[in-house]
DNA sequence: CTGAAAGCGCTAACAG
DNA sequence: CTGTTAGCGCTTTCAG
C-alpha cells in the first residue's frame, strides 16, 4: 500500500531486466531495431509494475505537450458544448488531450487563457472570440511562436489564420426567405453587436434576401439587442410598440428569439398566425418550446471535428495546409418548427 | 520573424545580465533571498525577451502538473456545463488549469480517461461515474497512486473518497410532498437504472412522502426507464395505458419530464389540473416549456467549487481534511412552476 | 540489436 | 545575496 504511492519509471524496468532504460523505451515504442523478445518481456514487465509513461517528461524532451488549448466564451452554453464534444473525438483519436478554458466573455479573462496555454505548451489553440473581444492582439502571440491557431463560429478574418465557421449569410438569407415564403411582408430583424462578424453576415443575409423579393426594407424594423433572453424580451417590445408592428420576426440567435417569443405571447399575439419567428442556432430547448421553435441548424459537432482537423492538418504538413489559411464554411440547414410554419404539412 | 520562434528560456535571461539561470528563477518568483534591484533588472529584460515560463519542465522538476482532470459524462448536458463553470473558477483562482474528458456514458471511455490523466501526471481528478459504470476498479488505481478524487453528482460511497452531491433523496422528498400539496393522490414515479445512486435515493424519497403522508404505495405506479426524452415518453404512455392512471408524476430527471409532459400532451390530458408534473435537476430548458416545468434545483455551479474547494483542501492537508473523507450534501430547492401548481399566487 | 551519454527547462539543496 | 551542481523521466544521437 506505501510504497505503491511511488512511481515506476523505464529505470525501475530496465534494472529489472537488467537492460539499460533506452532500450526499455525502444522497446514501448515498438522501435524496429528492436528483438521481439525483448519487446516481450518488457511490455510484461511493465504491465507487471503497473508502469505509466510520464507524458510531462516525454513533453519535454520531445517539445510537444499533446495538448489542444481550447477557447470557449462558456461551457454554459449548449451549442459549445456539441462543438467541444466534436473536438474531443478527433483529439483522442490523435493522442491529444484538451485543455479547456472559458472566457466568459470577457476580452481580459480571454488573454489570461492564451497566456495560460502557452505556458502550458499546448501545441495548438483552438478559440471562438468572446463578444467583448476587439483587439486581437494576444491571438497574434501565438502565431509568432508557430502555435497553430484555428478559430471556429467566431472567426476572423483579419488574423490569417485557419477558421471553422457556419455560412451566417445563407442561414439568414434562407431563415428570411423561409418567413417570406410563409406569407410575412413586414419582416423584422432583431440583431447582435454589429463588430461580431457572425451577427453582422446574418444582418445582411436578412437585408439580401428581402431585397432579392422585392420587400423594401424598413430601417424601423431592425433593432440591435444584447444577445440574451432578456434583450431579446425587450427589443420584441420595442417593434411590438412601434407603428409599423412586423408580421414576421427573424432573430439572430435563439435566446433573443425565446426573449421575443415570450414577449409575444405577453402582447397575446397569435403565433405563427399574426407574428411568425425563426431564431438561429437550433439550441437544445428550442423543440420544447410551445410553439416550438424554427431556427437554423449549424452542424456542432462537426464544427469541433473540423476545426480539430484543420489543427492536425496544420502541424502534420508544418504550419500550412497549402500555405494559405483555410476557411471551412459549413452549410446551415433551416429547421422549420411551429412558430413559423402557417401552411404545408 | 523567422528567430522570433525560438523559445526563450531563463538562461537566455541570465545570459543577457551575466547572472546565473538559478537566480533568474527565484527573481521571477520573488524569492526572498534577492535583492530588489536584480528583480526589477530580471522582470524587465523577461518582458522585453518576451519570456513565458515553461510550465512542463516545472512540472517535471516539481512533480506536480497544476493541472485538475475532469471526468464527465458529456459536455452536451447543460448541467454539466455548469459543474465545469464552477470547477474552473476555483482552479484558475489556484492556478490550476482544467483537463476535460468526455465518457459518454461508456464504462471503457471513462476508465480510458483515467489511463490518460494519470499519464498526464494530474495533481487531482474530479469525477461524475458514467451510468454504465459499475467496476470502479480504475478510480482505485488513483487512489493507490495518491493522487486525490473527489467524486460529483454521480458518486459512490464504496471508494471512500471525498464527494459532493446533492441531497437526493431530500429534492425527491419535497418534490412528491409538494405534489401532495397540490391535491395528488395517484402518484407515478417514472424512476432511472436503480444501480444509480442518485435515481436510487430519488425513488426513496418519493416512497417515504407517501408513507409520511398516509397514501398507500401501489407498484404499479412506479415504472423504469432509461432517463431520455424517449424514454420519458414510453414510460408515461404506460401508466396511461394502466389501470389506475396517476394524477401526479415525479419523474427522476427533467429529460424523463420532458417526454412525459409530451405523452400527457398527446393524451389530451389537461396539465396541471388533470395530470401534475414535476421533474429533476433544474435544466434550462425547463423553464420555457408550456406549461413551465416544476422541477428541483441542485446548485451546479457550486457543485463544481465545493468539488474542487475539496481537492485544494485535501492536496493542502496532504492526502485527507481530518483523516476521513467529506462527503458534502447540497440542498436542493423545490422549484415551483406551471406544470404541477394547481392553488396558490 | 543494445549501451552510453547528453539534454529538454526548471528548481532546490548546498556552499560561499 | 548569488553561484554551482544535480536531477525530474524520457528520447535520441552516436558508438559498438
Amino acid at each position: 500500500m506505501s510504497q505503491s504511492i511511488s512511481k515506476t519509471t523505464i529505470e525501475d524496468i530496465a534494472r529489472a531486466l537488467n537492460i539499460t532504460a533506452a532500450t526499455v523505451s525502444r522497446a514501448l515504442h515498438n522501435h524496429p531495431a528492436i528483438k521481439e523478445a525483448t519487446k516481450k518481456i518488457v511490455r510484461e514487465t511493465a504491465e507487471k509494475l503497473n508502469y505509466r509513461p510520464n507524458r510531462i517528461a516525454s513533453s519535454l524532451r520531445l517539445g510537444r505537450s499533446y495538448i489542444i488549448g481550447v477557447i470557449i466564451p462558456s461551457a454554459e452554453i449548449s451549442f459549445f458544448g456539441s462543438v467541444i464534444h466534436g473536438i474531443e473525438k478527433v483529439a483522442n483519436i490523435n493522442g491529444y488531450n484538451v485543455l479547456i478554458y472559458q472566457s466568459n466573455e470577457l476580452y481580459e479573462s480571454e488573454k489570461k487563457g492564451v497566456q495560460t496555454f502557452l505556458q502550458s505548451q499546448v501545441d495548438g489553440v483552438l478559440a471562438s472570440i468572446s463578444k467583448e473581444t476587439i483587439n486581437l492582439d494576444h491571438y497574434s502571440e501565438l502565431k509568432r511562436r508557430g502555435i497553430p491557431l484555428v478559430l471556429f463560429d467566431r472567426a476572423s478574418d483579419s488574423l490569417g489564420v485557419s477558421s471553422v465557421v457556419v455560412n451566417d449569410y445563407r442561414g439568414a438569407f434562407d431563415a428570411t426567405r423561409h418567413l417570406i415564403e410563409q406569407g410575412c411582408r413586414r419582416i423584422a430583424h432583431i440583431g447582435g453587436q454589429q463588430h461580431v462578424n457572425i451577427f453582422n453576415q446574418r444582418l445582411k443575409g436578412y437585408i439580401d434576401a428581402l431585397n432579392v423579393h422585392n420587400i423594401a426594407l424598413d430601417d424601423d424594423l431592425i433593432v440591435y439587442g444584447k444577445v440574451s433572453i432578456e434583450s431579446g424580451r425587450e427589443c420584441m417590445n420595442r417593434l411590438l410598440a412601434g407603428t409599423n408592428v412586423p408580421d414576421g420576426v427573424f432573430a439572430v440567435e435563439d435566446f433573443t428569439a425565446l426573449g421575443a417569443m415570450q414577449a409575444i405571447k405577453s402582447a397575446g399575439k397569435k403565433m405563427p398566425e399574426e407574428i411568425a419567428l425563426i431564431g438561429f442556432a437550433n439550441e437544445a430547448f428550442g423543440e420544447y418550446l410551445t410553439p416550438s421553435l424554427s431556427t437554423v441548424n449549424q452542424q456542432t459537432v462537426v464544427m469541433g471535428e473540423e476545426a480539430a482537423k484543420l489543427f492536425f492538418d496544420i502541424q502534420r504538413k508544418g504550419h500550412s495546409p497549402n500555405g494559405q489559411p483555410q476557411k471551412l464554411v459549413l452549410e446551415p440547414a433551416l429547421i422549420c418548427r411551429q412558430s413559423s410554419k402557417r401552411f404545408g404539412p
